[in-house]
DNA sequence: ACATCTTTGGGGAACGTTACCCACATCGCT
DNA sequence: AGCGATGTGGGTAACGTTCCCCAAAGATGT
């Protein structure tokens, strides 16, 4: 009763042995490569399924392919994030590529960690969601293996970028909120002070479409922009300051969604009622903010357009490395709901 | 202006070039491994922080280790699962480990696909997070690749397990509503047919906790059990139907809080309040569950302590590959809030 | 008839790392 | 002086694929 030796694994060797041919047809046929008859190709399909054979996927990465896609997601527990993930595995279902996702924890160095770690382990292509990377590091990662960037503006010729407008996705909340009749519209940012983060960061570029609808609809003097982060903790904390307000806003546009969970909790907490005291609008449209009980106006990215768009552009890199740099921009939407009214008088 | 040949990635024998030893001394250097001196370590790792050299991880993988872990996760959406993969994370940031996530999208094909694909990739141990596959293709993973499976009761010799007591979560949550006073104390189940899985699986184990406590409280008239599924839509269903009873529960107990979503859902369609009209808890304890607005009162089963243990336990594994396996069973705990309170006279 | 092209199949050298060897030097002990 | 033990370093054969070759046979054109 000792351990039975595991079996070893069947290799692309047993299965030219099995069908009574060369290692070179086997590989032929899986790869769909010139040179093989379409007997040859019959026998050898019939001995990889009577063997059970699976590729060896460390041979192959020697050899220079692995079938593998990396997703660095920077925070699994923000809800949009599963929505740009649906988007790449839907359009990757039906290859060879398989999706592995990298943890990111909001931090530079565990991104770093995660990118090399996927460039390490011979990874065909890696797209990079909402990364907080510095652009050098970004560039780094684009030159050596074919790469997405989601969430990012500015163009690089190491790596291809899906955004959405942020600026139109701000100018489309203020001019909801406008149009109901707000005038005191404050918002909650993400603090920025590196300049170049400062025009690629999705948060900055929708404070500046703030600041600038708010211009548009003749606003000016009421721009009110409370500096924290895009955090629960930081919407509670920016919510805390508005209300301490001598003149409070009617209305608080929250950078991202999960900012404004953290301003519900806050109004919650002073007693206050949502949309009868204040208005709140998010931006991402997760599904907490779909979720009835809550009901929260938000901004939609389309992130399942973002990851099919993500694969379609990796997949012409991996195809042709020459290629020009792509960039591809998505236009927002509101989605209206509950927790956005009419000012009170 | 031709696209310039990208470098070459530097290798152990560029190391070892550069060092002026052999790459048998380099790789020594790299594991800790036993025959290198000092002086040897110091030349080596010189030479590899001025080269920039990283392993590579196929060439690894074909010589049997990768340092890799893979982990796969049923739903990206269930804001339960990312508290395991902190104490999994947390477990390996001091290794040289690295996690990769595989998504399951609750589908047995799609999670065999999975850890297919993990197996393939020479992964060096696998946990599978609440996984619906059968047994037998856990085991097989498990044969093939030390594995932890982690919230599934009953035991293999192909790997450990780690769970929590299901059973004991739902006494708790019996016990504390029927301590406040309810009687009529409802359960929406996650529906199960298949009879290995009706012993295995926590939602069919949390269902006879429910019906054990129920019993024990003497309240073995009021139970009451509707069966949909562990999905928001299910919570929703199963409260539209217990609502619809001649004489309405005055608490739900819900299997989970991503179907507790769904109850407060419908009670807000209803039209009425929670606790008012009813009492309402989960099971997770996820960060939903403690956003103040909700208020959840929900099980806490330490995610958080289920994934470091499944971490010790895989490296155990990994170490001594013959050893028996192991369960690890967890204690719940209660955390009540505002969605509980004494049912109206 | 011959030359040339196309199709079909296989031999074998990489890819980067590890780990089993062996060789040699030095040391401590009888 | 002789011996085994210990420490230090390297040579080299795998691991499982891929893909560049070449060879042979058959097809086609003159």
């Amino acid at each position: 009763m000792e351990p039975q030796a595991r079996p070893r694994r069947v290799t692309i060797v047993d299965v030219a042995r099995h069908a009574e041919v060369s290692t070179t047809a086997v590989s032929k046929v899986l790869r769909n490569a010139y040179g093989a008859s379409p007997e040859m190709r019959a026998k050898v399909r019939r001995a990889i399924d009577e063997l059970g054979y699976r590729p060896n996927a460390g041979a192959r990465s020697l050899r220079g392919q692995t079938y593998t896609i990396g997703v660095m997601l920077p925070d699994i527990r923000n809800p949009f994030f599963p929505e740009i993930l649906d988007g790449v595995t839907a359009s990757l279902a039906d290859t060879e590529y398989q999706v592995l996702l990298g943890p990111g924890f909001n931090g530079e160095k565990e991104e770093a960690r995660v990118t090399e770690a996927m460039i390490d382990r011979g990874m065909d292509g890696i797209i990079l969601v909402a990364p907080i990377s510095s652009r050098a590091h970004m560039e780094r990662v684009g030159t050596a293996v074919p790469t997405v960037v989601i969430g990012r503006h500015g163009s690089s010729p190491a790596y291809d970028t899906v955004v959405d407008d942020d600026v139109e996705g701000a100018a489309l909340v203020v001019g909801h909120l406008a149009a109901l009749g707000h005038r005191r519209i404050a918002h909650i940012e993400h603090h920025e002070t590196d300049p170049t983060r400062l025009t690629e960061m999705p948060n900055a570029r929708r404070a500046d479409g703030y600041r600038l609808a708010m211009r548009k609809h003749g606003l000016e003097e009421w721009i009110d922009v409370v500096s924290t982060s895009y955090t629960q903790e930081g919407g509670h904390r920016g919510t805390k300051e508005l209300l301490a307000r001598p003149v409070r806003p009617t209305a608080v546009f929250a950078g991202a969604d999960i900012v404004a969970m953290g301003v519900l909790d806050a109004v919650t907490e002073a007693g206050l009622s949502v949309p009868g005291d204040l208005s709140v609008a998010g931006y991402d449209n997760t599904t907490f903010a779909a979720f009835g009980p809550i009901s929260l106006t938000s901004v939609d990215q389309g992130g399942r357009e973002m990851g099919e768009n993500a694969v379609r552009l990796l997949l012409e890199r991996i195809a042709d490395r020459g290629r020009r740099s792509a960039q591809v921009t998505l236009s927002p939407t509101l989605v209206p709901r509950r927790s956005t009214a009419r000012p009170a008088k």
